[in-house]
DNA sequence: CCTGAAAGGTCAGTAACGTTGACCTGTTGA
DNA sequence: TCAACAGGTCAACGTTACTGACCTTTCAGG
């Protein structure tokens, strides 16, 4: 029944990153939702919330998606008001890009949902557990795109 | 520059688990890419693989998709020779979808993928670490949709 | 043995979201 | 003045998923 040239554990470690991340994302999925938005509107929500006054060139090479796939949901968000657009003061080409104050609401209710979910866990672990599930986290994260 | 309403513990910890998970699922998507194929492919072999024999309803609820999205993605699987079906023995209606040699090599090629790593992880941050992580990854994965 | 229900399959229409390519307006700086 | 740059937009297209409708084959109960 089960592929016996991987062991359980492995399996297992496997399952749990997948559902885990579900459940991390979940929530702010939903809260989205309510709204009409998607992850694209949240991942320019949190860069932006980041990078106070960046430039849509820089939420392009964040983001790495085409002009025309960012510049759909940033006109909705500039259009609801929830990101300011205002044109650079030593180049009038580009624009900073930041905030507004309900823009900063929706992304801390946003990160609200994902880290009171972590917290909850972490606290419920134990410290010890969440730097442990830290370093694997980091070197989990820093092996990115070998051939 | 930075959202000061939430600390920078919990904007890391945020950071590593989607960074992660991106590097987790990257090689894979390179091995399906060459073939053709994508992840909703992947979740099909990864579930019949487990499942053997199993049913097209079982897969349909463990998939949460309309059959008339699994059924392209199971076809091409069945015409690639990845995936076998036959008939029920004592229901001719069923169908029992079994991995073939090749798909049970390309799926066991796609989980060695996710294991390598996670594996290489696990050892450079030592057995303390990993027990942790699946400690904090088991909750996060149990922590489903609560409203 | 008939018939309704179950399991599976398929076609059509629609929607969301991404891509390239091409072209436009302003602005800048040499 | 003019080429290059930042940004914006239209059009055409591809993928992937959805719902709705309808089909065949098979099973099981009356």
């Amino acid at each position: 029944m089960v592929d016996p040239s991987i062991d359980e554990d492995t399996h297992e470690a496997i399952r749990l990153l997948y559902l885990g991340y579900r459940a991390f994302t979940d929530r702010a999925d939903r809260l989205l939702d309510k709204r009409g938005l998607n992850r694209a509107h949240h991942r320019i929500l949190y860069f932006v919330g980041r990078h106070r006054d960046g430039s849509v060139a820089d939420l392009l090479e964040a983001l790495a998606i085409s002009k025309q796939a960012l510049n759909v949901p940033l006109r909705q968000l500039v259009g609801m008001g929830l990101v300011e657009s205002r044109r650079g003061a030593s180049d009038a080409r580009v624009k900073m890009l930041r905030l507004s104050a309900s823009g900063a609401r929706l992304e801390r209710r946003l990160t609200a949902a994902q880290s009171e979910l972590l917290n909850a866990v972490f606290e419920s672990a134990g410290p010890g557990a969440e730097d442990g599930w830290r370093d694997v986290m980091r070197l989990l994260a820093r092996a990115r795109a070998e051939p």
